[in-house]
RNA sequence: GCGGGCGUAGCUCAGUGGUAGAGCGUCACGUUGCCAACGUGAAUGUCGAGGGUUCGACCCCCUUCGCCCGCUCCA
């Protein structure tokens, strides 16, 4: 509950701020989209340019010392249909789905009977009244549990609405084939079936009992028309993740570029997908911007890269100020893992609304060479590497020309260490913060100085006795290098307190000695301390500090 | 999608079937020499939206949208 309210003044301060706000607002808003504002996107540009900078411009150095072969893209949105044909995603964004015709609940068509044997809470219960091994039918107990338990926990099961039939069929059923138990997946049809027609036996909703209807694609990925008529050969798709875009310009990069596996390719953008359920502020959106790297890689050495890039994502977030007793690393389960990944981990952060669980802000995937086949078969066009590196190499070590020609071309694996940069933006603002009811704010953003939206707040203690001049002068020659902020106005610790509540770490007032010996004060915002820098050795000190 | 809660000023929230309120914030002027000081003044809402009942609805009823929580879902 504690927490619960800790997700509430955030969202409030940010409304109250500039952060976040409901997109659409003045029309009532629009489930699952947010809009960024003046302090936010200083905030959410701040994540993304720290990012490219340390992804493209300033990679990682190798385990050879040397830094990594990476390069960035900019792809388009929609792009041809076919990319999602090929990359499984019109498949699995489609998954059948089946509606509950009485409480409108939607269960996943192909997970109906896992979800019965393991979250159903009625059917749980029904099971302790027969047991399918034996495939013994007590029809008495059955018909008292209709009228009792299965009353309150599945009040639309046929066999409570009208225990009489669907015993009766059971009975025959047994009376008909006596030799033969009955089994679990037929006794479940049975008893949520209250009129056989032409569709037969039902199966039942796992959470109130009633018959589920047919099984219809449930559309994840939104649509659109490219062109004049919106036909279906016009259909386009939004892109539901940014990875595609590069495995489309895969073979351009590799012809045009000069790099060599291993190597990246780096992409920031906005992807799409209709969730299900919306929530938890900025967590799951509808539109959400992605930080998407694609490492190829040769398939023997991907599982190393794999390694890398685990230890490499963590120390990054770290670098964002993130507390490393709220990051946390978490394999997936074999049966967890997406159609196109051999292995996967999330890089949790334990947000205010999961502690103290921690929820999804990374996932570093092994794709294997799921991508590159898939989009080779679908396109026609070849899309492995030709590895010259690797060639002169196994001819040095006198390998046969026919072992040579097999192993220097291959299709490279892929790791693919992806985020969000809107939910990063969110573990910031989780992550700084800050109740303090000891200053005037009552609370306070503990921003990383290099991601805090503003950097330092120029004031001049009064505004007046010469004091604004020199703190304009100030200001003007500070803004080139950090985004600064003026205000000469009102009292100097209701700017303060301002400037906390959005995470300025520093702020620079010009007082009455400033005029004597050219010096002002700078108030750190975490310590609350000031220290007197002399206006000459102001750049000096915000660029050791925030350009470290 | 289901169940529960909520929706009144930028924020937090009172409120009554009879022409809208507080605190904080914001703005202006004055004052002010280091942590939302003080004084004076000001702006701001079709009470989420649409419909209905009523002489009259922020209040009652219906519908809808959005937010939060639980279930479900989540490449």
């Amino acid at each position: 509950m504690a927490e619960a309210s800790v997700m509430e003044k955030i969202v409030s301060l940010c409304k109250r701020r500039g952060f976040v706000y409901p997109a659409s607002e003045i029309y009532g808003g629009i489930r699952g989209f947010w809009d960024y504002g003046p302090l936010g996107v200083l905030l959410k540009n701040n994540i993304r340019d720290s990012w490219w900078r340390d992804m493209v411009e300033c990679p990682p150095i190798g385990p050879d010392g040397h830094p990594l072969d990476m390069v960035g893209l900019d792809s388009s949105i929609i792009q041809h249909p076919k990319t999602w044909e090929a990359s499984g995603h019109l498949a699995t964004f489609a998954d059948p789905m089946r509606k509950c015709s009485k409480c409108g609940h939607f269960v996943r068509a192909d997970h109906l009977w896992d979800m019965l044997a393991t979250s159903s809470k009625w059917f749980d219960d029904l099971l302790q009244e027969f047991t399918p091994i034996s495939g013994h039918i007590d029809t008495e107990r059955l018909m008292r549990w209709a009228k009792t338990k299965g009353r309150k926990l599945a009040p639309n099961l046929a066999l409570v609405r009208n225990p009489e039939v669907t015993l009766s069929w059971l009975a025959t059923r047994v009376n008909g084939q006596p030799d033969v138990p009955v089994e679990m997946m037929e006794f479940t049809r049975h008893i949520a079936t209250e009129q056989l027609n032409a569709t037969g036996l039902q199966d039942p909703c796992p959470l109130c009992g009633a018959e589920l209807g047919p099984s219809e694609p449930f559309k994840l990925m939104m649509e659109s028309y490219a062109g004049l008529t919106q036909t279906p050969d016009n259909k386009v798709y939004l892109r539901p993740e940014t990875a595609q875009g590069i495995f489309l310009q895969y073979k351009n990069i590799v012809d045009t570029t000069r790099v060599k596996v291993p190597f990246g390719v780096a992409q920031i953008g906005k992807s799409f997908r209709n969730e299900v359920t919306p929530r938890n502020f900025i967590f799951r959106s509808r539109e959400f911007e992605q930080m998407e790297m694609e490492w190829f890689c040769h398939p023997d050495e991907a599982r190393t890269w794999y390694e890398f890039w685990k230890t490499e994502r963590m120390r990054w977030w770290k670098s964002l100020g993130v507390k490393e007793e709220n990051l946390k690393l978490r394999d997936h389960a074999p049966d967890e893992l997406s159609h196109y990944s051999k292995m996967t981990v999330d890089i949790e952060y334990k947000y205010p609304f999961t502690a103290p669980d921690f929820g999804e802000l990374e996932g570093i995937a092994h794709r294997g060479e799921f991508d590159l086949t898939q989009h080779q078969k679908h396109s026609g066009q070849k899309l492995d590497y030709f590895d010259q590196e690797l060639q002169l190499k196994l001819k040095e070590q006198g390998a046969s020309p026919e072992e040579i020609k097999a192993k220097s071309r291959y299709v490279p694996n892929v790791i693919e260490p992806a985020s969000g940069l809107t939910r990063a933006v969110l573990v910031l603002l989780c992550e700084g913060y800050t109740a303090d009811p000891n200053r005037p704010s009552g609370e306070y953003m503990r921003f990383d100085p290099k991601m805090a939206p503003i950097k330092a707040g120029i004031f001049p203690l009064v505004n007046k006795d010469g004091m604004p001049e020199v703190a304009e002068k100030l200001y003007m020659d500070l803004r080139t290098k950090f985004m600064c902020e003026y205000d000469p106005k009102q009292s100097i610790g209701k700017r303060y307190a301002r400037m906390d509540e959005i995470g300025t770490p520093y702020c620079i007032t010009v007082d009455g000695e400033t005029l004597k010996d050219q010096s002002v004060t700078i108030r750190e915002r975490d310590t609350l301390q000031q220290q007197r820098v002399s206006l000459d050795k102001v750049d000096t000190y915000m660029t050791d500090r925030i350009l470290k």
